[in-house]
DNA sequence: ACCCCGATCGTA
DNA sequence: ACGATCGGGGTT
């Protein structure tokens, strides 16, 4: 597919990668949808980075190279989904926080959890290459929505950043 | 081995 | 605003 994302989106600037991200459609089997919504997780220099302490089995595919897919458990029930970003060995992604389904439904998944829990993403999903992965993959849209920056959700600390972005409501006329 | 807490969600 | 929920990552 001609108009796939391909590693040179993905490294970049994690920052530059979640805001170009908005507009974009993730595809993941039969299911497909719109990003609306994204958090910015950097390496060594954000607490609130899984791999802010360093390298570890879960986190290690922060490690390497951009493009690849990283899913985690969290709260003993809910599954996160992530795009690594940056040069390789330099541990960063986006968290995938909402998506607008537009196949084979029309469904706003607000949330990173809902949104795994209905598209059935789990940790068999995590370390995918999502630049040569046949089902699982972001494409290229015509939409560039605006959208605002807020501080991210959920975390206690790195609440200083404002690395979380939404896509704003559209205007009606 | 095991303890503690979380990149959440839904209800109040 | 807050409590339910509980697996497993990270450290002992």
């Amino acid at each position: 597919m001609a108009d796939r994302l391909s590693r040179d989106f993905f490294n970049r600037p994690t920052v530059t990668v979640a805001q170009e991200l908005l507009g974009k459609i993730m595809v993941f089997g039969p299911m497909a949808g719109v990003i609306t919504e994204t958090e910015a997780y950097i390496g060594q220099d954000d607490p609130a980075c899984h791999a802010f302490r360093g390298k570890t089995p879960r986190n290690a595919v922060m490690f390497g190279p951009a493009g690849y897919s990283y899913v985690y458990f969290i709260y003993g029930m809910y599954h996160c989904l992530n795009f690594v970003t940056e040069e390789e060995g330099q541990p960063a992604a986006v968290l995938i926080r909402g998506l607008m389904l537009i196949q084979p439904e029309q469904l706003h998944l607000n949330g990173p959890g809902k949104l795994c829990r209905h598209l059935k993403i789990t940790r068999e999903h995590n370390a995918l290459d999502l630049t040569e992965n046949e089902g699982f993959y972001v494409k290229e849209s015509s939409l560039s929505p605006l959208y605002e920056a807020t501080p991210r959700i959920g975390i206690r600390r790195g609440q200083d950043k404002l690395w979380r972005f939404v896509v704003k409501k559209k205007m009606h006329s």
